[in-house]
DNA sequence: CACCCACATGTAACCCCTTACATCCATGTA
DNA sequence: TACATGGATGTAAGGGGTTACATGTGGGTG
């Protein structure tokens, strides 16, 4: 492996000269780059980037930490955050954690000195004070999506929940039927929280009675819609006209659990998702559209600009959402 | 930032101890680790991890590089890969590229001392020269999936298309349907000449006659499947009895085109598709389960081992898969 | 012709840790 | 008591770059 040195050696340039080339600096002479260069090559020199983040106190380098990804949609948000590193010539220290402990452990590891510049992370196992305590001044981060009160430690990139939830219940509405069963998240999640007022905003600004729609509480999963879905129909209760689930999954778990007592979609009720995740666009599911790239190329474009800029005054962008209408309620 | 010195000068101690206990090293006194532990502690210390690389000469650092990732394949795969640097306690460092530009300069600048210490990586653009060149010696690389000489010069982890493809169209055979559509990828396409081939070796085993199979090739995705299926149908051409599809967006595509035209699986041809991604499971398609969990773990541990032991003489490691009936072959 | 300035290049300190080797000390042994 | 032994600790030499500051060189100015 050349060094440095053996570049120097080998032109009879100084260590700084050489730098200068290798950094793209301008005070260098046209002649002497291309002498530098041309060592370069024939030494097959690659500078030795832990030397290169030492010295130069940063590491082109920016974490990402997320939940075991088993859905379509963190993936969408990591090619968002790829995209801006690579836009901004940065690399990705990736992640996933799959309980508290572990989340902890990724966090300390990943938010050091050296290793990361900046962070972005989704937080769904720790407070923010643990949080903060964990990292501790080492690195920024960058949070997406957030609990009630995160915005105010940290940056923040969300997404338009309650908007969302508006328009799906609105597209309902609009269409007469005002028996609707929500079928939402855990009664603790923020982001099901949200989705609910946005529901709950639809009717009012329609005009509409809320207590005619139906809350079923599952818990973001395929197996979950089912099950609910299924106690629900076996209950004996009248079926809905309408089911607005607050994620796609339980939305095909709701499918799936009508099918098996011989109703579908749209035929017998209309059903809206949430997300659009791509499973939506195969089962024709109409769904709210979130644009999970632009929440990942938001959240690291922050995270990078606070690399630099560390004066403190967290910052919290929502991206929008929007209806995507398909063969579910049509 | 405390550094190193300052625990020195906080315990009295040389950084060779302290150095010592950070790194869990067993010749020191359990009295003086606490003391070292507690001043750490105090002053919030954190090793600085380019000094660590760069004074150890390893990253603790494994590279991974994909093409860009839009569906759940990949994601599984990372995965794997993210479970096994865990398990060794590795860090990952991540990068998408999108086309052949994007791979040779993600490539060289994660193939580069002191970034990472040896690299997984799905190439789908260069020959397999190119990337020997690109890096030349500076980190051993795992492939994943390849070509057919790639074995000679890289390590690689690839899945049993052959035997997959086999099970999927015995599956059919066994129903006794023999004019099966094979929507085939790419005719240059590695894994779809093996799964061809693997189509072919069910018919014979079976004694039946391959000419009875229809051949259509397609590009791998759902837009390819409608279209080439849309065109096969309006050539009025017979109905095949089945269709294996070699993945499961095209025998998703496949079917839309079918409905559109008023036909439906099983009811009147059957279809199976391969991969066995999420959108199969929802689908109700039949199709080649892929291990991908596997296909990551036993390619980023087969990265780590080349990290100190460099005497090269690449192994391969094939993945089985297995049939997965749904539905759509019922 | 003397002087100044701008720009290209060199000098050397510093970034923060790891580790081979040297040193020291207490213990067991003869 | 003197000495070998082994374990705990210290010393100091890197590891391979970046960069503030110093130096040198040439052209422009009066």
């Amino acid at each position: 492996m050349a060094t440095l040195y053996d570049v120097c050696k080998k032109t009879g340039l100084s260590t700084a000269t050489v730098s200068r080339v290798i950094n793209g600096s301008t005070a260098v002479t046209e002649k002497t780059r291309k002498v530098v260069l041309d060592a370069m090559k024939e030494l097959d020199y690659r500078p030795n980037q832990a030397a290169r983040m030492l010295a130069g106190k940063k590491t082109d380098t920016i974490g990402v930490i997320f939940p075991e990804i088993d859905n379509g949609f963190y993936v969408q948000v990591l090619r968002g955050i790829d995209n801006a590193a690579k836009e901004a010539n940065l690399h990705l220290l990736t992640a996933f954690y799959h309980d508290k402990a572990g989340l902890k452990h990724t966090l300390q590891s990943l938010a050091s000195r050296g290793r990361t510049d900046s962070i972005v992370m989704i937080n769904n196992d720790l407070s923010d004070r643990q949080v903060k305590n964990l990292v501790n001044e080492a690195v920024p981060i960058v949070m997406i999506g957030h609990s009630a009160e995160t915005s105010a430690t940290f940056d923040v990139v969300g997404i338009d929940n309650t908007n969302g939830a508006t328009a799906a219940v609105a597209h309902l509405l609009e269409k007469g039927l005002e028996e609707i069963m929500l079928l939402t998240g855990p009664n603790d999640n923020f982001d099901s929280i949200q989705r609910l007022n946005g529901a709950k905003i639809a009717y009012e600004e329609a005009g509409k009675d809320f207590s005619k729609a139906t809350l079923i509480e599952s818990h973001f999963t395929y197996e979950g819609g089912i099950k609910h879905m299924t106690e629900y129909l076996e209950s004996g209760k009248p079926l809905p006209q309408a089911i607005f689930a607050f994620n796609d999954r339980m939305a095909l778990g709701a499918i799936e659990a009508l099918k098996a007592k011989g109703k579908s979609a749209p035929e017998d009720l209309l059903v809206v998702g949430f997300d659009d995740t791509e499973i939506a666009l195969y089962a024709g599911l109409s769904s709210i559209h979130v644009p999970m790239q632009d929440i990942g190329y938001e959240a690291a474009n922050l995270a990078i600009r606070r690399i630099d800029q560390d004066k403190f005054n967290p910052s919290t962008i929502t991206v929008t959402t929007s209806l995507t209408v398909r063969g579910s309620t049509e």
